[in-house]
DNA sequence: GCAAAAGTGTTAACTGTACACCCATGA
DNA sequence: TCATGGGTGTACAGTTAACACTTTTGC
């Protein structure tokens, strides 16, 4: 057996654990969870969206990933199960944005036509609870899922348009991730676990959307001492290779315990 | 007719306004609107909460005030008819804070047996919205509603226990209150329109949680020019009144457009 | 004239910002 | 040796933080 094999055997395996897991339960009809899943690929901010078959345009149409809970589900749970169902992976960070639930929020012509298609109950109201999440871009290749048979990364400057009110959604989601990229190191959550200063340079000016100047974005890094220099360099770069670090919890923690809270630029 | 009289001819008539606007609407079972509505006395942050009849229990239990939803309103409709109905007010300060969703959460035995006096439905899974509000303490009287007998103003500081999930929700309320200080000038919603500078520097002290060098205080306000001095002044005080001030919007959204944002202290 | 709260300035430490050049590597 | 991005220091301006006394009023 090669590890291509295996790795089809033990997703199958999960996806029989899911299905036992989820056996004898009941989808609450009135109430989704709907998922932000932000992503960087060293550029740009990436958000993770579905594609939905068009009914009758040509061209595709997005939308968040998202499910009905449970009945017996907490919130928090079912937003892990989206994220898990579409990237394998648990653990990740995973925050609610708040509920959106205008009662004609599922009204436009072209999302009822596609709810018809999937749901049983196309005309229930359905109120969605919103959760934001911040992976890590390489660490897994988005795959189907029930509710999914595309899913594919955007950038999130391009997005202009998706089902639903999942674009008012969108933009609560870039609003929190920038104002709380000022209030904790919320960034590293998008980042492997070691990195070079460049990239976290570049993803604190993508968030912002604005330059940062390099020697004072270091030298404030530096001070905080969030950051730690690892003894280990890029290779095979055609310039000077950069330093590696990681991401120091405890002493974030010690600043935040002294009552220190500003982590902006 | 005496104004006592007239207050009440007007009270019976905005109910049966309210009663003809409710009438043929169905309520969604699963889903309410919580708010936590925060006051300031001048000396500290102030809940207004409902107070339960307790069912087998002598002392007073406490919720937070709130309704299930019509099945046509959208959730920032159904939390400013709860604000409205407790307090008469419209255009208040009201923010949704999230979701809260435990499957277990009106499982407590207390509220259990309270459920199931006031719904028809006591055991199906309720999902609430919180939001929160910020009003000032007297612009109004609390009054009963139909889902609150007793209305009562309770120091933030002070509650130990409430109701299903609301002390969750309130610590949540309370988190939202002192970040968002710091970001805008949230503080005014709380105080008359007219106020003193010693006025508005207790409250951020009472929100801060910690003391505020008055000069400092007063400095920062001056330079930032979000406060305007008025032509008037307290009278019959045993000491030197102390002078009116305004909140202006113009300066603060002005220095919001210049990228202002550390109304901190 | 006394009690009570209003109102006011200065200094030192720190933080943020603007700015330009040398370094290490692969090709 | 050249192209590429990595890495560093200094000076000035603005902000924060600490601190104590005089003023105005009612009684």
């Amino acid at each position: 057996m090669n590890v291509s094999n295996l790795h089809y055997v033990i997703f199958i395996f999960f996806l029989i654990l899911d299905m036992i897991e989820q056996s004898g339960r009941n989808l609450n009809k009135g109430i989704s969870a709907d998922c932000v899943i932000f992503g960087f690929d060293f550029e740009k901010i990436q958000v993770l969206l579905i594609e939905r078959n068009p009914v009758h345009s040509q061209k595709p149409e997005y939308a968040l990933p998202g499910d009905l809970i449970y009945d017996d589900e907490n919130l928090d749970h079912a937003a892990g199960r989206v994220l898990k169902e579409l990237t394998g992976l648990t653990d990740i960070f995973l925050e609610q944005l708040g509920a959106f639930g205008d009662p004609n929020r599922l009204d436009k012509d072209a999302d009822q036509k596609w709810l018809k298609t999937v749901r049983s109950n196309p005309d229930v109201r359905v109120i969605t609870v919103a959760y934001f999440a911040l992976v890590n871009l390489r660490s897994f290749n988005p795959r189907p899922s029930h509710f999914a048979r595309n899913v594919v990364w955007k950038p999130l400057n391009e997005i202009r348009e998706l089902a639903f009110d999942h674009l008012e959604i969108l933009n609560s989601a870039k609003k929190r991730l920038k104002t709380n990229l000022d209030l904790r190191p919320i960034g590293f959550n998008l980042l492997p676990e070691k990195f070079t200063l460049t990239q976290l340079h570049k993803l604190y000016e993508a968030i912002q959307g604005k330059e940062i100047d390099k020697r004072n974005f270091r030298r404030k890094m530096a001070k905080l001492k969030i950051v730690e220099r690892l003894n280990d360099k890029q290779r095979g770069v055609p310039h000077k290779p950069s330093n590696y670090y990681c991401f120091n919890l405890e002493n974030y923690n010690k600043l935040v315990e002294e009552g220190f809270n500003n982590f902006g630029f």
